[in-house]
DNA sequence: AATCTCTATGCAAACGTTTGCACAAAAAGA
DNA sequence: TCTTTTTGTGCAAACGTTTGCATAGAGATT
């Protein structure tokens, strides 16, 4: 059971060459005679040789690990990310490290502490829905970690930024349900702190305020996090109050999924009484009857550009200096069956 | 721009003493004066000196890179497998690297060709749904790397392994079925080279013969995956037959989610005409109208456990010889409304 | 004063690989 | 035959840290 790995110096010894020699054997060094390097390789090959990488990378001070800070991945859209991420990054040498901050601030904080102590080669960060302070992130940034944050926007932060145009996928939704006759339109939101929630609403808002409808404060309701649960109460609220909407904009599917299940239990016929429509289109809101109307978000893609970016910066020269990206995905309206036809 | 991390040389030369006292100082080496230790110690904070990782790793020739290989990270099963495993193995000082292998045996086995590569400290592994070939596993044991593997079984490899009892799980909820009045029961299995799936599928067929059903053919589909779309042809080709079942009991949720919206599209009452269960228990199971009765999984326990027998084995002396964990977690039948009532 | 025992620190090797420079041997040119 | 060029290989340093062993200097014991 000993771990004794194959050393180039093993192969050294046994061929009565320098460790020097073996190297550039089988880096297929130019000045080698080709017998020598035949020689090397073929002993390589027989005693199952495989380069120090711990030695490599020590030798050349990098390290080919990229972190990956997201919230949760238990939900689609953050583990479609992931995948994202995980295929350009796998395909370009690089070891992807994920860390989950469980949406906690405390959380992404301590781990931001612990990458620093590690060598990194870049981080990609989607920040946590209780952070609104980025000093952590500032100070990844200078520790001259490559850094692209994604999804969710860190105002004031001078940094890649892959988003999505959560602002007009939200306004178009709304404007749909308008186009489609309804009037009371109310809207189930998250943490006020989260770009993505803030956009949405503005959108939301925009979208009224074009129409000449009006804004009713009570059609605003912070659900107190992203799963189904806390979609249940903000939408008996809503239904049980005596102005019931005739709409629903849920910031997420999960929301909007469980206000359609709260609707139906009250009797709503959605979406002749109720519409609703959510946002992030994952695959099963297809699946429920009806099927949930939805705002779509190119995630995968995010991913990819995000780690694409991500290796630009990590790539360029020393002497080069630093272009930031500011990406904006478009996302697309999905019509099924709780909302109207127009 | 310039990366220049401060080292132990640094900080030995600003204060004239030697490395090895720099690094003693920093381990708090009984040996050293108090104030020396305090002097460097200060410096050290002062100038914000970081161990290098890489030149740690190297000298002890040690890895605390835990490489996990799972087939799809977008479900809710295995990111939460995920999620349980990196809860253990961050608080213990290891960081994960996921590999995705997509259900693909190619790509897994080409991921184990590049961790062998790479230094790693141990492996997880949930082989993907086209694996019977297990020769790339033995051969991660061969090189001496710790393994886990968990979920689904390989079936002749002898390893730590981490399952849950699939078997008895199917068998509950057929038997439920039966109880509840169901006579015909057809069975939406997968890829039968899969333990999972086969587990699944015996206990289906042995609660029926325990019960003295017949076991018809024709009940037992294999979808062509695990995603939802996958349950469409086979609830058609069930429901448009000549003899239609009154019970369907799906490998997966998402099929079973399928199922039901078929069942609902042909007109189908669920459960009156037809029962339906599935198993995983997804969080938006519930959601369906009716909520989808199932079979639940300890998933986040299993990926909690799976990490921390791998722990053990990655922390065991040399002279300690192996002993083979091979662990089973019991399943939970959860009744809601896709199924009948006792 | 000579020897012994601590105490605190330094030296140097080791981990595996790469690479600039040196240099021997062979080949080419004079 | 002597010099110059080319070709192929080796030497040694470097990357940052730890650690067994050596040792200088101080204090204690004779």
């Amino acid at each position: 059971m000993k771990r004794t790995r194959v050393t180039i110096k093993d192969i050294a010894k046994e061929l009565n060459v320098s460790a020097s020699t073996v190297s550039r054997a089988l880096q297929d060094h130019p000045a080698l005679k080709q017998q020598t390097k035949d020689a090397v390789r073929e002993l390589a090959e027989k005693l199952n040789y495989r380069p120090n990488t711990m030695a490599l990378n020590f030798l050349k001070q990098t390290s080919t690990t990229i972190a990956i800070i997201v919230p949760d991945i238990t939900g689609y859209f953050f583990s479609a990310a992931v995948t994202g991420i995980q295929d350009i990054l796998v395909s370009s040498g690089y070891n992807i490290m994920i860390c989950i901050s469980n949406e906690s601030y405390e959380e992404e904080s301590r781990i931001v502490e612990k990458l620093s102590k590690v060598q990194i080669a870049g981080i990609l960060v989607a920040p946590s829905s209780t952070t609104f302070n980025f000093d952590h992130i500032k100070k990844i940034q200078r520790n001259n970690i490559p850094l692209v944050i994604f999804d969710r926007d860190c105002e004031g932060v001078d940094a890649h930024k892959v988003l999505v145009d959560d602002y007009s996928g939200a306004f178009e939704a709304v404007e749909y349900l308008i186009k489609t006759g309804c009037k009371k339109i109310a809207h189930i939101t998250g943490a006020s702190d989260l770009s993505t929630n803030n956009h949405r609403l503005q959108g939301y808002l925009d979208a009224l305020k074009k129409n000449n409808l009006p804004i009713l404060d009570k059609y605003i309701i912070y659900a107190q996090g992203f799963t189904h649960e806390h979609g249940i109460k903000p939408t008996e609220s809503l239904l049980k109050s005596n102005n019931v909407p005739d709409a629903i904009f849920a910031v997420n599917d999960r929301l909007a999924v469980s206000a359609m299940r709260t609707a139906k239990k009250l009797n709503f016929r959605i979406p002749e009484d109720i519409s609703i429509i959510g946002f992030d289109d994952e695959p099963h809101s297809t699946y429920f009857t009806p099927a949930l109307s939805t705002v779509w978000q190119p995630v995968y893609s995010m991913g990819m550009l995000s780690a694409r970016i991500l290796l630009g910066d990590i790539k360029r020269k020393e002497d080069e200096n630093l272009q930031l990206r500011y990406e904006v995905f478009k996302t697309e309206l999905v019509i099924r069956g709780t909302s109207k036809k127009l």
